[in-house]
DNA sequence: CAGGCGAATTGGTTAAACCAATGGCGAGGC
DNA sequence: GCCTCGCCATTGGTTTAACCAATTCGCCTG
């Protein structure tokens, strides 16, 4: 992707930074946000502006606006999409610990729906398919010295089997979780900091898929992601400054 | 929950109707969206109303506006979150076949968190924790004549099974998933049609929870939900007009 | 003291401008 | 004739200044 830089709106910081706000507890134990007029003075744009930002975070479930009471803050927990993992992620990089958790926790949550993505892959792909698949899979050999390149081939490779899987659920559930990781970039760099064993593991994962024994197959992918997960959050621990067995304990 | 009915606001069916022609297809084709001004002509209400509506779409990964070039329409797979899952249902209320597939992959991507959330819950419910949780589960029981309690009840239970497995990924994700199973009641409804045979699945479960062997258990967890989904699939095909024996078919 | 009325607060909406990025088209030069 | 540069129409970004509508709360009245 290019990125071909959109301009960066006044709309937009101040939504990032009302969000932020609001993620990082500045308004905890209040029930209400400060009036509109007052927030849109705060961050030095004008109400209208303001207003594009809260319409944002309405429809990210972080605040409900009511006519003539305020700006109701709604409990992240129970309310917020997956759309606010990215930004709980960034909210959290001054807090090592609890950014390890929500890195573990969000790996731990994806390879769950891999391996249903997988199944999934399986039963509905052609013959054809699978084979493209393998391609880009060996692809991915070839390119372990390109960081860059690499993790973009591994976001190609996860979205091929995604497309095979039929499962659009799957697919935003993706498109949340990899927003979130690199929400992170020193984080996600940690993460595949051993490529080669990152694309070993998917041969082997690969080979798994065409075994006949599907649950037995599908029980030893997710043992084979797991495993990978567990060193790579070794080395995620000590990017943020902590001790490597504290990420490989978690579970 | 009362929904204190929050005033319907132009803003909101704004937003409303431009999405769901978004999701229907109406532009399909096209790679911009009609200029704001148009729009917001088209839809009856002021720019900066309409503004509004684009900042929602914004935040869920619908459209991108670029100052100058105009509204690209995202491909919804590829860039939208979970968010709209609810409105993708939503947006099928007319394709009988779309609305299966879509409340089958649902389930199947539940279903595949809800065994990672139950291992999670188990490894860190203390014992008095899981007794809660237990009792939770029996006050199921009492109210399988009351469809709307039952459904409340079973809410209640998923989330606290969920606050005690501490991932906040998965919360999203259930917050997600259950907006979207409530966009379309009328197939929620028929997915709890028989709920003293879903009561009973929870009281297996629940039993399967406690056992030592975790792996064997979280695998005979994940094959009683997935026996109740696929009847109950069954049921969401007929109400829907189709055969049931398309909707327990599906995997 | 109870009830209701009304003013202050706060979100919802609009109008009319003007700024800023983009892209196409035409004039001019090579 | 073709390429390049620059102007300008298009389109999103932002602001100002109002006014409308729902809610809340305190004051006034009975």
């Amino acid at each position: 992707m290019p990125a071909p830089s959109p301009r960066v709106t006044a709309q937009e910081i101040a939504t990032r930074r009302l969000r932020r706000a609001i993620l990082g507890g500045e308004f905890s134990g209040a029930r209400r946000l400060p009036p509109e007029r007052e927030l849109a003075e705060r961050y030095g744009v004008s109400r209208l502006t303001l207003r594009g930002a809260l319409a944002s975070l309405t429809s990210e479930g972080l605040v409900r606006p009511r006519q003539g009471s305020g700006l109701e803050l709604l409990a992240v927990e129970q309310n917020a999409g997956l759309d606010v993992l990215a930004m709980l992620l960034e909210a959290a990089d001054e807090d090592p610990q609890r950014s390890l958790d929500l890195f573990e926790q969000t790996l731990s949550m994806r390879r769950s729906v891999a391996v249903d993505v997988v199944r999934r892959a399986q039963r509905h792909a052609s013959r054809a398919e699978r084979r493209q698949l393998r391609e880009l899979a060996d692809r991915q050999w070839t390119c372990t010295e390109d960081r860059e390149a690499y993790v973009a081939g591994d976001e190609a490779f996860q979205r091929a089997v995604l497309a095979l899987a039929r499962s659009t659920p799957s697919e935003l559930v993706f498109n949340g979780v990899w927003r979130a990781l690199n929400a992170r970039p020193e984080l996600l760099d940690a993460y595949y900091g051993d490529r080669p064993r990152h694309a070993r593991m998917y041969r082997r994962t690969a080979r798994l898929v065409r075994l006949p024994k599907a649950y037995a197959s599908r029980r030893r992918i997710g043992s084979e992601i797991a495993a990978f997960d567990r060193l790579a959050l070794g080395r995620v621990a000590r990017a943020l400054g902590l001790p490597k067995e504290v990420g490989r304990a978690l579970s």
